[in-house]
DNA sequence: CGCGCCGTTGAGCCCGTTCAAAAAGTGTGG
DNA sequence: CCACACTTTTTGAACGGGCTCAACGGCGCG
């Protein structure tokens, strides 16, 4: 693996894909829009990047007024700390919208995006959102929509770093991209096998805990033949018993807790 | 203290408090509206309802169509885990907008609500909260400016339980309940002091630590000068210094990130 | 071939936990 | 007003999960 590139914002622009035939639109923030409302989204896109992996999207403290549909790729949301650390967010995978933040008009970030791999993304002005939400009314309720599903994610987070081991919270971790990965495939249900190109430092900093102490818990968890994570390619034998090995509390099919 | 009383569910209705006059508005989801519209906020009200300490307001699992606005008193949102822990995703204060959650129409609640204090709350049916966004625009955009806003406090917490010590994670909980009472008064730069009703084991389902922990870390606190917490009252002599010592990434006047 | 990034392994330490028990408040009833 | 029950706070001692520091091996790339 070798994922990253320096640090840089540089990046091509190329003619957009028509979101017509938008291969992620499924799953994006224009899900289901007829025909026609289609050709909103286009209009309203400003842009359209390919960006070399390890590229900036956003960093905090830019004024940037752009939200995003990630179209090919990976990329994360995260914070760097005082002390040098840093805590990641968010995985962002393809057709996932971010970059959408509370204070509209007033663009200055609280997070960085960076992308992971070479991406690709729409580019779409935040100022008139607010004009779009007016003019259609259903691009709204889905902005509610995904807005408060990634609340309810993030204190999805907030329970796995409160409240659970090493162990647990990296079986989470990645129980939850699995999940995600899966269902963007044709035959989700014959799959055992994803990509995932994540460093142990990443699931590190999306977990809160070392590389090292990462690297002994994949261990741990590759003896008890949980799940395998080798050359970017996670396996694993048996969802039950990741699922069993994350505490999940609510069941991520049926969107239902648990308890 | 003595906050809680036994787990119920019964609670007192009184006739609801008139929203034009409502101490509160000015915070909550109908703030800004014209007189004409708070109308608006009281037809859709469908109740308003007294709770003893520590009743519960929903819980997971439970099929609940219901958004609050809470009017007095305290509250938080939980989870509780498989083996009997808590986590403690978000303390509610006077004013603030709650349970409202990604699946509207399944009202099958991820999380749990409890009061912790007496509190009195102002019930909202969720079922038709799609056709009020419909009908009255403003309120549709201030529900995405809030729900957009909550995620960042939840990210927030997020960087707290991941990579900040258990020192820092109290000076930061204790620093953002400080800002946010004081927030609420009249004449909030002279104050130093604030009620706060919590007991250490709040603090610390909410910290992700123990209760003993807590308890050592607010004595070491206590003995820096930093902070007192004592008898539900909270005594911060400098703000500077707590915020230096909370470590947080943003300054909450500004709303801008500190790096 | 050498350099840089990533993964692996070992040894020792420390922050926070667990278990246990006592002290200090708080509310209730006699 | 005191006795009693119960909750909350405080303190001690010992354990352990995860961290720090350090070194080495593997792999891709210039």
């Amino acid at each position: 693996m070798h994922f990253f590139v320096k640090d840089s914002a540089d990046f091509v622009v190329t003619p957009p894909v028509q979101c017509a035939e938008c291969h992620v639109r499924r799953l994006a923030l224009f899900k289901p829009l007829d025909p026609e409302e289609v050709s909103v989204a286009e209009t309203f896109r400003s842009g359209y990047r390919h960006l070399k992996a390890g590229s900036s999207i956003f960093r905090q403290g830019e004024d940037i007024k752009e939200v995003y549909t990630l179209h090919d790729g990976w990329a994360f949301l995260y914070q760097n700390l005082v002390d040098g650390g840093r805590q990641i967010l968010r995985f962002i995978l393809p057709g996932d919208f971010f970059g959408f933040q509370a204070d509209i008009g007033n663009g200055v970030r609280i997070h960085s995006a960076q992308t992971l791999t070479a991406a690709s993304l729409c580019v779409f002005p935040s100022s008139n959102i607010l004009d779009m939400v007016r003019d259609h009314l259903d691009l709204g309720i889905r902005l509610i929509w995904m807005t408060a599903h990634d609340e309810a994610v993030a204190y999805e987070q907030v329970v796995s770093l409160g409240r659970r081991t090493a162990r647990e919270r990296i079986a989470y971790l990645l129980l939850d991209l699995f999940h995600r990965l899966r269902a963007r495939r044709q035959n989700p249900n014959e799959i055992h096998t994803v990509e995932i190109p994540l460093t142990q430092e990443l699931i590190a900093d999306a977990c809160g805990l070392t590389q090292i102490h990462v690297n002994r818990t994949l261990k741990s968890l590759r003896n008890d033949r949980i799940l395998e994570l080798k050359g970017g390619r996670l396996h694993v034998p048996d969802l039950e018993v990741l699922s069993c090995e994350a505490k999940q509390n609510y069941n991520v099919f049926t969107k239902r807790p648990m308890l």
